[in-house]
DNA sequence: GTCTATAAATCGATAGAC
DNA sequence: GTCTATCGATTTATAGAC
């Protein structure tokens, strides 16, 4: 069998893992996990339900999957923010931005479900330990910045961890907010930082 | 027929109804629309599931039912804050702790099941639009008292809509955040405050 | 008013052909 | 790698007895 055989199988697999997580991540997000039918997902990107089972065991499977990767996309924004260039206040304002820049679209499904998967009762002990770490190490990033924002004197005083979950609190909301059809409404970093600037 | 024998039925019924209703409540809130069984809800107060239909009349029935009464609650929520004596900074404490006062119990299971039910695609948009506009109707309520704080340079300038928005949703933020059991954090009406004071 | 039994439909998961 | 056919389990909703 040649190499240039196997990459090309590779790349299907590959395509198509993409394909179903895609059409997941958004089912699940709008449905929640048990309201979302395999059916549902396989003909979204027009492949039979059974070439579901060829790239993930079980429904769970996938649901927990997407949710991770979610999770690890959140502690790398976080980082990535903590090592931009600028004051804590500017590296705030550019989480900020990343965290409602595609929420019209990906950036939305993927903060929803975040919130789902949290709530639900439907996921095992283990995977939700897990999510809470690393929901946790994603926070403690946060803190990091607003202990750093602190010493400089530009933010109130208090646990920097508290803080930084009111400031991700009100950044979920906000998300949330504009997730449904009543109003929607201009998230303005300057109105967020109101919580925690001095 | 006697009356009385009319009243000790009737008794009966809104019994039930309520058992019911709060265990519908605190399931639907927990799990999901979808996740949540018929029979999880009657036997949970030890009664049939069959007799769950001489109550409602579907599954959908229940869930629209309660998610309308919660509407209303909320409603009437703010319109006690509005009608509370003191400054509308005193006001929107009272509403607040109101918010939160019940977090462990019953005013958690409705905080949720407002959020769940305006992102779930599973009602129709019918229910949706009435949805809406109870929940306008109560924003409204809370854009009356923060324009009133604005008269009276408590609070910040801008669209009083637009603020009672930015409140809510860290408000429903952090109720969320509690929902979960990753690190608990005691909400100051304070530093929610923050938010739209001077 | 309440229960048990059952109908009817749905859905997750598997097997086997191509 | 992909599809169709099907099993098996679950669940909503109804029917009928007490």
């Amino acid at each position: 069998m040649s190499t240039k055989r196997i990459d090309k199988f590779q790349k299907i697999r590959d395509q198509r893992y993409e394909q179903l997580s895609q059409a997941a991540l958004q089912l699940f997000s709008s449905k929640g996990f048990a309201a979302t039918k395999i059916s549902e997902i396989t003909s979204s990107v027009n492949l039979s339900h059974g070439l579901f089972y060829h790239y993930f065991d079980s429904k769970e499977d996938a649901y927990v999957s997407i949710v991770l990767d979610v999770l690890d996309l959140f502690i790398r924004s976080v980082d990535d923010a903590a090592s931009q260039s600028g004051s804590p206040r500017d590296q705030l304002v550019w989480l900020t931005k990343m965290s409602h820049e595609g929420a019209t679209k990906k950036g939305l499904y993927r903060h929803v479900i975040l919130l789902q998967a949290f709530d639900s009762k439907e996921l095992s002990d283990e995977v939700k330990q897990t999510m809470s770490e690393k929901y946790k190490s994603a926070i403690d990033g946060i803190s990091r910045i607003i202990a750093n924002g602190q010493e400089q004197g530009l933010f109130i005083d208090g646990d920097p961890t508290e803080l930084a979950i009111y400031f991700m609190s009100l950044s979920h909301g906000l998300n949330l907010w504009n997730a449904r059809d009543i109003l929607q409404v201009e998230i303005s970093v300057d109105k967020v930082l109101r919580l925690i600037e001095r």
